[in-house]
DNA sequence: CGGAATGTAACTTATGGAGTTACATGATAC
DNA sequence: GTATCATGTAACTCCATAAGTTACATTCCG
């Protein structure tokens, strides 16, 4: 499956304007971002208008970030993209006659609900201004090179879960 | 999102096989599903692999369930099926050099992972027994059409969470 | 043998994320 | 006022992948 690399592109870019005095140009964050200025302009747009970052044209131009990280949740932020699909596994038919595929559904539905909820729950006990601190952290100490000094932080108050091992899925 | 639904297909097949005395065709087990032959049998080589399924050849031949229903778990199933993805977002970049990116990842990794982890957890608790009874369930009071009258049966132990309102994602 | 089934490779189609080009619009510098 | 720099967007291309399809070998039963 083609996985949607918007999210964590978005999160990128917040927290390098945040990082930022003067706006920042799309260019500057497409380059940081290894990807195209058009796209981060693209996926930004959907934040602008729900109010979370500012743009400006012209010389001097670029991003801003509008409000306060504190305000702002992951969940504000997967919104405002547009709600992207979570799971990469769905039901064959919606509203099946076969009484099978619907008890199918019906069970694996539950299950897809319940994962949907829980991303979103998530999302919203993270604000980008959790994100700013665990970068701070990762620079004063020197986490970037499994380091791991004391893992979880403040992200996702849930007590960093078991979770799984792979993540070559 | 181009979503899979070899899960949702596979699980259907199973419960008709399971309903049915004699092997049954991928033929007519696509006919059902409303897709095509091949991608019956190509789906569920992962299963005979596993020994979930039987296939025989020729004259007579067709599918059948290897073991009990109780015995066989979703997350068999979906292991059989080669653990497809999960989910449909992702991180950009697996081991970023950016700090930020790192700290994003950190941040969002470990929701993905307790959301795999649970998926993982809540296919191991529904047996295809459980699937087969909520399907008799279904043929005797009339839950086809929203008649909801015990809700949760014993699908899903965790308790029927909250869960999300919207589908239409 | 002949027909009915699976087993698979290989090709086609459809979809959607992402990259890219092109150009209009607006803001600032000079 | 014009040149320059930025965003805003439409309209492509490119690519990966789920699913559909064709083709043919293989195997089994009668």
């Amino acid at each position: 499956m083609k996985r949607d690399s918007r999210l964590s592109i978005v999160l990128h870019t917040l927290l390098h304007m945040a990082d930022a005095e003067a706006p920042v140009t799309s260019e500057l964050l497409a380059a940081r971002m290894g990807t195209h200025p058009v796209f981060v302009r693209r996926t930004l747009a959907g934040l602008r208008r729900a109010g979370i970052v500012k743009s400006e044209k012209g010389h001097g131009g670029g991003w801003r970030v509008a409000r306060a990280l504190e305000g702002i949740t992951l969940a504000d932020v997967y919104e405002a993209l547009g709600e992207p699909t979570i799971l990469a596994m769905g039901h064959r038919t919606e509203s099946p006659g076969c009484v099978v595929e619907q008890a199918v559904n019906h069970a694996t539905g539950a299950l897809f609900s319940a994962l949907e909820e829980g991303l979103r729950q998530g999302l919203r006990e993270i604000t980008l201004a959790d994100l700013a601190r665990e970068t701070r952290g990762r620079l004063t100490r020197g986490v970037g090179k499994r380091g791991e000094g004391q893992e979880g932080r403040k992200i996702g108050k849930r007590g960093a879960r078991p979770v799984g091992r792979r993540s070559t899925s």
